[in-house]
DNA sequence: AGTATGGTTCTTGAAATTAGGAACCAAAAG
DNA sequence: CTTTTGGTTCCTAATTTCAAGAACCATACT
């Protein structure tokens, strides 16, 4: 597949991006050509050729995408390959699964603050304000979706 | 300094937790350590010598802590050593700061778009979307944080 | 059955990250 | 002005991550 220098270009910077969110480099760019590519939906071959990879760099980028959520694969009967494409209809589910690790952390600082001495009486009281905000964001960022659907009418 | 079995354990998974986020791993201990530590300020020999790492990457990792605005020192005159603490007070302005690269994003994804073909209508819209709820989270999100000062009192 | 296609897995090498040790430096103490 | 203390820097070793290549496997086609 052609891509023109502007879309070369995109794709690093969407492809750093990703890495710095903790994706791999390949994966990342993977990520970036569909985002750009005019055919959104994309087979392993023609993903490997375009960004130059190798058929393991792709297949096991492929499959860690798929898993993260990001990514999925269509057929088309009569046709052995997959194409595939972004998830991009479904992103207020990676949304919403992102704001669930945020309660994770809250946890783990309350944990931290009943293991303290309770001599250090403000330093507790900071720590649980930040367990007190993340539970809040924990609450209030689904209600922000929904809000921004309606607003976006 | 001694730890119990349980703050070692509170240490290790909030420095996994800040590795996820991107910090090398001795650099999420020493934040690890400073969350639990009954005395919220510690010296650089306290800090190498509880978490047994050399002085190299306890210096490193400490300057890359202050660098990212976590971390900070202090003095006592007469003291030589640096006392340092987290900056448990200001994490406000560090949620502020981590608002703002969320608009770095949109904006790309918009670039994209603006480059894409214009034969793919509802991928260019799925697009826009994330683009455009990425800006509303840019512009709500700091009230949020207005709105939890409140509700708080 | 035999072959081609689409993709996976295993092994390995290269590159990047991480952290240790030793030498070093500046300021304070003696 | 010498020594000690607190910390930094440079160099290097070890570990981890990343991706290539080749062998491999399953399905479809002939």
């Amino acid at each position: 597949m052609n891509l023109t220098d502007k879309q070369r270009e995109l794709i690093e910077r969407i492809g750093v991006f990703q890495e710095k969110a903790g994706l791999q480099p390949v994966a990342g760019r993977i990520m970036g050509l569909l985002y750009v590519s005019d055919k959104p939906e994309l087979t392993f071959d023609e993903i490997r050729e375009t960004l130059g990879i190798s058929k393991s760099a792709t297949s096991n980028a492929l499959n860690l995408l798929q898993q993260l959520n990001r990514l999925e694969y269509i057929t088309y009967s009569g046709d052995r390959k997959r194409y595939f494409r972004l998830k991009l209809d479904k992103w207020r589910d990676l949304v919403l699964q992102g704001v669930e690790s945020i309660t994770d952390f809250s946890e783990t600082l309350q944990e931290v603050v009943a293991e303290r001495t309770g001599e250090t009486k403000e330093y507790n009281q900071n720590l649980l304000e930040v367990a007190d905000f993340l539970k809040y964001l924990h609450q209030e960022l689904p209600k922000l979706l929904t809000q921004w659907e309606q607003q976006k009418k």
